[in-house]
DNA sequence: CTCAATATCCCATAATCGTGGTATGGCTTA
DNA sequence: TAAGCCATACCACGATTATGGGATATTGAG
C-alpha cells in the first residue's frame, strides 16, 4: 500500500485526484492540501509520494521542496504543473523532485508514475525528458581542437570518471598495458605527469 | 513509416531487433550494421532513428554520436545498451542522443520508443530517468556547507593541482603523514576512494 | 567537564601509477 | 613507398597511493 498526499491549489483538480487514488487498492491518498504551509502544520503521518503543484497559493511548489524533504527525508516527490517551461523543470529536478508530470496526464497514468517512482524509477512524460536531456546538452559546448586522439579521449573519460587502469581496460574493453601506453601518450602531449593534472585540465575544458 | 536503422554488433541481438522492425506497418529497419565505421560507410539512404549500441568493437557508440550526427544532422539516437553506468549516460546525452534504453527492454516498448522520439519526445526507461535526474541533484547542492575542515580544503586544493602528498605537505609545512591522515579522513567523508574522485568532485562543485 | 571534531605525527603493506623500453599492424599522406 | 600517427600489447622497476593500525594535543559545544 503506497502512502500518497496532495498539495493542489485547486479543489476540483485535487477532490478528483484524490477520489481517484483512494479508488485503488495499492494506494490511499493520506492528505491533500491546497497549500505547502497547510500541508506541513497538519499532516499526521509520513507518506511516501507527494504530488506536488508548482503553482501555489503562498510558497510556491518549488520553493517548498527543501522544507518538505527536510521534514519527510525519505519523501518522493512528483511535480504536477501545466507548465513546462524547462527552467521550472531543472529547478525542482535540482531542488529534490524525482518526476514530473503534466497536469494533463490522464489518472492512469499517474498512477502508474506513483507505482512507478514507488519502485525506484523516475516517472516523467517524453516531452518533459526530451526538455531535460536538452538542458544536457546546451551545458557542454563541442570543444575545439583537442591534440588527442578518440582513444585517448575516452582513456581521459574514465580518468576523469574516478577509474584504475584496470577498470579503464575493462570498459573499453583492451588491455590494461594499452591503458598505459594511451596514458603514457596522453601524459607526453599534455606535458603532465599525473592523472590529477589530466583530470584537472578536461574538467576546467582545457583540453 | 519511421526508418529506422541499427548499430549492434551481436548479431543475434541485431537480427531479431531487425526483424521485429520490420514487421512492423509504420516501420522499417533500413539498415543494421555491427559498428560505426561500417555504418557510416555503407549506408543509403537517412534514416530517422538510430539504435545505436555503447559497447562496439572498434569506435565506441558513444564517440560515434558526433560522427552520425554530423553526417545525419536530424538523426535522433536512442542509446540501447546494458550499462547502466551514470556516467556513460550522461555522456552520451551531452554527445547528443536524445533517448536511453537498457538492452531488455521488450521489443514491444523498443517499438514504443521509436514512435515516441519520432513525436518529438525522449524514451528513457524510468530507471534512467532516475538516474539522470540525480545527475542534476548532484551538480547543484554546492550551497550547502562542505563536510570538510578548512585544513581538508586546502589538502583538496593541492590534490586538484595536481600535486603530490609530498607537495602538499611542503606546501602546508607539515609532514608526509599528516597529509595521509588528511586524505584518509577526506576520503571518508566523501564516500570516495581515490584522489581522481575528489578532483572531479571538487571542480564539479560537488564539495 | 566531557565529548566530538580537528590537526598533528608514525608504521606497515599491498595495490596502483609513472616511465623507460620494445614491437606489430593498419591507415593516411606526402 | 616511406614517414607518421594510431591502437594494440608486453616487460620491468621505482615512486606513489590507499588503507589498516595507533598516538597526542587543542578547541569549541553542550
Amino acid at each position: 500500500m503506497i502512502k500518497v498526499a496532495l498539495i493542489e491549489d485547486t479543489a476540483e483538480i485535487r477532490e478528483g485526484i484524490e477520489n481517484f487514488l483512494n479508488q485503488q487498492k495499492d494506494m490511499a491518498c493520506l492528505f491533500a492540501a491546497d497549500s505547502v504551509e497547510r500541508f506541513l502544520k497538519e499532516i499526521k503521518s509520513t507518506p511516501d509520494v507527494l504530488l506536488l503543484d508548482i503553482t501555489l497559493p503562498g510558497m510556491s511548489g518549488l520553493s517548498g521542496i527543501p522544507h518538505l524533504k527536510e521534514k519527510f527525508p525519505r519523501l518522493e516527490i512528483i511535480m504536477i504543473t501545466i507548465h513546462d517551461d524547462p527552467n521550472r523543470i531543472f529547478e525542482a529536478l535540482c531542488q529534490g523532485a524525482t518526476g514530473y508530470l503534466l497536469k494533463n496526464t490522464p489518472f492512469l497514468d499517474i498512477k502508474k508514475s506513483i507505482e512507478e517512482i514507488h519502485r525506484g524509477g523516475s516517472p516523467m512524460s517524453p516531452q518533459i525528458a526530451r526538455k531535460v536531456i536538452h538542458h544536457f546538452q546546451n551545458i557542454r559546448p563541442a570543444k575545439s581542437e583537442s591534440p588527442l586522439s578518440p582513444k585517448e579521449k575516452e582513456i581521459v573519460t574514465g580518468l576523469v570518471d574516478g577509474l584504475s587502469y584496470k577498470m579503464i581496460a575493462d570498459r573499453l574493453e583492451i588491455t590494461i598495458e594499452t591503458v598505459r601506453t594511451h596514458i603514457k601518450n596522453i601524459y607526453q602531449k599534455l606535458q603532465v605527469h599525473s592523472k590529477a593534472e589530466v583530470i584537472t585540465k578536461s574538467l576546467r575544458g582545457e583540453i
